[in-house]
DNA sequence: GTCTATAGACTGATAGAC
DNA sequence: GTCTATCAGTCTATAGAC
């Protein structure tokens, strides 16, 4: 009632349902956390009934789970995308990072799953786990072979991919996240001038 | 029952008992987030009837907040100091980065405080606001004072100064409050000397 | 008629508030 | 300790495809 759905009715139910499950429950567990949710507005959200919601997930860990997992591959690929940037390397990092920054800036669904995220980390220990695999490896592993360019003389990459990645991600935890920008205000170019200054300084 | 309590009862109630709920309340919210934490085990766990706590506090948002409040004061505390370190820049950066990571990696109670204060973000921004008025804010202001050294040629130390504390906050994140130790391993020092190194490179 | 998936009421437990 | 609301999860009756 509250929602829209379904234009197109029945025929081929499970695989559209359970897409029409994952997304009702995206809003409600994005909006209030995994305790705060109740299945009935996640059933209500969906447009379904709550025994569908049942007959596709085991319960509601199950579910969160699901969608969680899911959320965390599709944002992966969203920010840092899988682009195979060619370049002088301090090009190459300054478009990472500046493209990487306001993917994020802009995208107040990421600001809810990072808190989500980060929230229940210490009930799904092992949830927050599967996210790192999918979502800090990953990047970290593709900034450190940009890092790893002779000419930026960089003696420990991977360790500066993690400050690289920190920065940002800190960032946009302060700044958006934690609705930070008018506490500690910066432009985001600031940021990326100075991260772009420290790793090529003594390249210039 | 669950937990210790009061060893020296009532006699001057108000104090004691607010201390007492307090502890009660950091204990359950810390480990359930706040939608996750009832009432009812706050009392048991401050060892108080719920009445108590009604006529101490408000409500639950209310018992919340003030909490929350009181632990980002004292963890700000506890993890930066009030140290007015002398000597030179890349020491005192390399001091300072050390003994903050040492603190964060070695405190669950911060790892838990950070889990909530992020996870509640969104339900609560103005507590948020304030944490980070009380926490980053000062500390990247003390580490801008450091950076902004002559002898270390940085342009821009506010910018510095926050890519500084992003490295070390979300490799704390990361590791801990994540548990991507084994996902994404890294040493400590390697972070702080990749750290020190882009810091203090071109003044070697 | 049969079968699958569905809706919506139902249950026992537990929540916040006083 | 009481009160009302709401929770997760279950059950039953039914709607529609074949």
């Amino acid at each position: 009632m509250v929602r829209i759905k379904a234009d197109e009715v029945d025929r081929d139910n499970s695989v559209d349902k359970v897409e029409q499950i994952l997304q009702g429950a995206m809003q409600e567990f994005l909006q209030h956390g995994y305790a705060g949710t109740s299945m009935d507005r996640v059933a209500v959200a969906a447009g379904v009934s709550k025994a569908t919601v049942y007959s596709h997930f085991q319960d509601k860990e199950g579910l969160f789970k699901v969608l969680l997992e899911q959320l965390a591959s599709k944002k992966n690929i969203s920010i840092f995308g899988t682009e195979p940037i060619e370049g002088e390397p301090a090009a190459i990092l300054h478009q990472v990072a500046t493209k990487a920054l306001e993917q994020m800036l802009n995208d107040k669904e990421h600001s809810a799953f990072m808190r989500v995220l980060i929230g229940e980390s210490g009930r799904f220990p092992e949830l927050a786990q599967i996210c790192v695999q999918a979502m800090i490896k990953p990047v970290a592993e593709t900034l450190t072979h940009y890092l790893a360019a002779p000419e930026l003389n960089i003696p420990d990459p991977e360790a500066t991919a993690r400050i690289l990645l920190g920065a940002l991600v800190h960032f946009h935890i302060t700044q958006n996240v934690m609705h930070g920008q008018d506490i500690v205000p910066m432009e985001s170019d600031r940021l990326i001038d100075a991260l772009t200054h420290l790793i090529t300084k003594c390249t210039d």
